[in-house]
DNA sequence: GCGCGTTCTGTACGCGCGTACAGAACGCGC
DNA sequence: GCGCGTTCTGTACGCGCGTACAGAACGCGC
């Protein structure tokens, strides 16, 4: 009554379970007649066979499953994200498991210790431990690692995005277009990892111009806690012409609420976020943004985490590539010349 | 060069095999002198230890991993209910397992073949195709599956929640109220399963009301989409006095576009969101919603999938919840007079 | 010291597969 | 019909673990 086996379809077919194997294999290189074949693919489908996966990768010695640890929140970048990777491994005839990690390894303590589920491989997108935490544990832990994202760590295969050097752009454009009250809208607690970089930029490219720099502090990344903060922030003082959000969220919630104040975004205030999810794009006044480079992000991690399992003493492999500034009306003039100017 | 296994810890400690696996097993129940489990702990963590869980998979018949199946996209809701689950599942030691499934079900055809990673259950969240798929398949798939969300088979165990009987409730409350031209804003394309339930509910209240209907069709499932395709609708005509809307992420971007307008949101319109997710409570004026269930919906979940596991051909298992209307001053006079009104 | 119950440890096997290797079957030319 | 290369199939084992069962070691009372 429990689930048939190799050996049953081997008796039903009246053949070796070996040649059940190279039957259901679908390797082309294997020697089996067409009838053989046929016969023991039509008692695994009477039987209602299928491979049992956990033998299959003890007896191969691998899982041809990839772990993508993250934190899934409500960002569409996020999302991006998943659905690169996603496709990117399913063309390699790898699965995905995603494990929803950051608080696991907060219990655990410990690397592999935090998921039971057998990879080939790991990448991990954007979490602040997993890197440092791998590193630490790296001579007990085997899976191959890359790490992708924002949170570099020296030690281990990485693929990130220049996130200070993109900033810096970011805020050098509000300084060029004029700006002299550029206010950083970000968080008030959390995240330190990602932030950091922004902040620098926004504090160095400030101090350099002679400006001085003004925080909006939001409570979370959503959409209603930057409008609140933003619009709080506003109503108690008067002057500021730019704001520089932490990412694209946030800089959503700024749109809403200088809206909201009845003032002109581009206009009085300029507004710029960071990320580059679609939304920024579909507003009537689109909002300048920091475009994360998604497919090259997670191409290299995938090509990074291949090579790291063909050869696991293989060099040390790290890349960081640079967001790029896509214009708009929200901050360039020249955008909103054009109507519904983008420049991407 | 390769990892260690048992045999190495057994040879290093100079134990046989299986008392390795007992002083590493964590049973207190099994009898090991203080000495011998001292000495294996001390080999192991010399090697550097860490069982297969392949293998201990394979030997004990069970991963200890339930897969997780469900859309991963920009959705509050969404991130709840993995949080949540994954609390559930952690305090009954399984580790999670999450695969964005709808495409690879597609892309396969089939159950298991979507996903090589060996479960020992299987839960799918608000997935329209893998229920059907699942109770297809379902004699020759073998890990317990409990579908949970918005859309119901009848073959499946099944936790749901009646989004019919919630709109139903949701709508009646914009009519006493007083509302006398109520749009629906939904989308365009996709998604009819679970639109279709708000979408009879709202045609039969209004219906039965003897109201006319009209619908704002959003091109999909973002806070800007909405905030555009509202605005465009109620500058192209006049009257409207109140938007139910498919779920509170459309929500909030009409709450945005009525703002813009310089409208009054619970004044000239009267505004209903789906879903309960945060957002809609933080904002200036807070929009009523109905609150999915997503503790329940988990709980039961989880034990309805434990019942399975632990009797496969058990009873079918379906539960229907209620999701509640949490009224806010978006559409409730009463909530509005209080200061941020909320019932909830 | 001896007997007996209890506690501990080792031997042996099974989980369901992939696959190396050996040998059987086949095809072909003479 | 025979020899030889090629194609096909079966035997046998290993992957790394959990655990049943047997037997060794131990402790205790007499």
């Amino acid at each position: 009554m429990s689930r048939p086996t190799r050996t049953d379809v081997a008796r039903y077919a009246r053949v070796s379970e070996a040649t059940v194997s190279r039957a259901l294999s679908g390797r082309v290189d294997l020697a089996i007649t067409k009838d053989t074949r046929a016969r023991v693919l039509a008692a695994a489908e009477a039987l209602g066979y299928r491979p049992n996966p956990t033998a299959q990768a003890l007896a191969a010695g691998r899982t041809q499953i990839i772990g993508l640890w993250m934190c899934l929140d409500y960002s569409r970048y996020r999302a991006q994200v998943v659905d690169r990777m996603q496709r990117l491994l399913r063309q390699s005839d790898y699965c995905m498991a995603i494990t929803d990690i950051e608080e696991e390894i907060g219990q655990h303590h410990s690397f592999t210790r935090a998921s039971r589920v057998p990879v080939d491989g790991l990448i991990a997108f954007d979490t602040p431990t997993a890197g440092s935490i791998f590193a630490r544990d790296s001579r007990t832990e085997h899976p191959c690692f890359v790490s992708m994202g924002a949170y570099w760590d020296p030690h281990t295969h990485f693929v990130g995005v220049d996130l200070y050097a993109g900033a810096v752009e970011a805020v050098e454009h509000l300084v060029s277009t004029g700006r002299k009250r550029i206010a950083f809208l970000h968080l008030a607690a959390q995240d330190p990892g990602s932030a950091k970089a922004r902040y620098d930029a926004y504090c160095d490219v400030l101090q350099q111009a002679g400006l001085e720099t003004q925080f909006i502090l939001a409570p979370a990344i959503s959409v209603a806690d930057a409008h609140r903060s933003v619009r709080e922030y506003l109503q108690a003082r008067s002057g500021v012409d730019a704001i520089f959000c932490l990412n694209d969220d946030l800089a959503l919630g700024a749109h809403q609420a200088i809206t909201a104040l009845g003032m002109q975004v581009g206009g009085e205030i300029a507004l710029v976020g960071c990320d580059g999810i679609e939304e920024t794009e579909l507003l009537p006044c689109p909002i300048t943004t920091l475009r994360q480079p998604v497919e090259e992000m997670c191409r290299l991690a995938w090509q990074f985490l291949q090579t790291c399992m063909e050869d696991p003493s293989g060099p040390l492999q790290q890349r960081i590539l640079k967001p790029r500034l896509i214009l708009r009306a929200s901050s360039d003039p020249a955008s909103a010349r054009q109507k519904g100017g983008d420049a991407s």
